[in-house]
DNA sequence: AAGCGTATCTTGACGCTGTCAAGACAGGAA
DNA sequence: TTCCTGTCTTGACAGCGTCAAGATACGCTT
């Protein structure tokens, strides 16, 4: 009989992979990238420094998972960031905006993970990282862009392209709140309204439809 | 009498501390930021482990040394990139963006090295970086704010925070391609044209004045 | 020119990291 | 039961940043 409430000391852990996962989200959340070390994860688990390699290949395998994780938690809240029908435009950018600055601000650390050099940049990010991330790209895009058209563009502009300068305008501010070089969030929320007025007044530069 | 051609094997440097700079940039430059060990760097200068602690308080703050002079570049090359006066606006912005993205993408890990965590998350950046980084970033919100009234724009923007708004543009953007995540240059050339075509767009908005 | 203070540089050591190799243990299949 | 295989452990290695203590030589004072 397997007892998965409590693993006291056995040599089998049951589900060791799951449980370093939780750990590591922990010690992110907690203490940051940086603290991050596989001897510490083991060893706050309960277990020898060793042990993770028998379900990781490597310390960025066990990053790349993690960072799974929060990409899926990405898409999930550009799923709900969706908007009751008949809302304005407007409403609806500063809405997605909002929920996207959240989820950075939120989780500083998950998204420091998720977007950092660490996972892209050394060694390429696995597989399954890969398509999630790449999903969840595609479905801020296509939200976006969906938005985009039901006003009017500008003759000559593409939304898919649109969409994604909007992104890394987010992404931008982001980073610069997270990496600790722009410090006050109230200027940043400042900016990123600014970013969104703009954005609406270009919409209302050809006819707008409801 | 000095010698300051060639420093064969004296026990004194002469001038270490520039030495260490120069060395550090190369390494840098040609290995990446993961690769730029202290050890590393003092083996290649041809000094001992410990000899950079004479110079550097820390690994910090030799890095922080290095992003210094980054920011000097950016700083002259914001300078550069002036307009030739009666340029276009648009033509303006235009090159100023391109002028921007250069700088990034031809010198990649020095930028990781000016805007990364490594420098301003973790301990406090050096007095000097911090002054020469906040002057070049008023220096470049200035030289935006500047081409934006000289336009018009919408009622209520504040050029300030949309010239913070375009710097975070070219930030995502830059992160996202440097840090791996978006490999597509030629793409992110179109997003950054598209975004300056909406600024573009936007400011003939309202009245638009020579 | 002599002496000395001090800036500079060196070796040794400590604890931390990621990772490999070899062995110990347990659970499932034959 | 026997044995294979997946799981976990201890031991070890190289590399990292950094501190402490000692060696060296430059440059100022006398």
């Amino acid at each position: 009989m397997k007892n998965e409430v409590q693993p006291p000391a056995r040599y089998h852990h049951g589900d060791l992979r799951s449980a370093l996962l939780a750990q590591a989200a922990e010690l992110l959340r907690q203490e940051g990238i940086e603290a991050l070390s596989l001897r510490r994860l083991a060893e706050r688990t309960g277990v020898s420094r060793t042990a993770p390699y028998h379900h990781f290949k490597d310390k960025h395998a066990l990053l790349c998972a993690l960072a799974t994780e929060g990409f899926r938690q990405l898409d999930e809240m550009i799923t709900e960031a969706r908007l009751a029908p008949g809302t304005d435009l407007a409403a609806g950018l500063r809405r997605f905006v909002r929920a996207y600055l959240r989820f950075a601000l939120d989780n500083p650390e998950q998204y420091e993970l998720m977007f950092g050099r660490a996972i892209w940049k050394n060694g390429q990010p696995t597989d399954e990282l890969r398509e999630v991330a790449y999903h969840a790209f595609r479905h801020y895009a296509e939200r976006i862009s969906a938005l985009l058209v039901s006003a009017s563009l500008p003759r000559g502009s593409r939304p898919l392209r649109v969409a994604q300068a909007s992104w890394a305008t987010l992404h931008g501010l982001c980073k610069l709140m997270l990496d600790g070089i722009y410090v006050d969030q109230a200027d940043m929320e400042e900016v990123s309204a600014e970013a969104v007025q703009l954005m609406v007044a270009v919409l209302g530069t050809s006819t707008t439809q409801t």
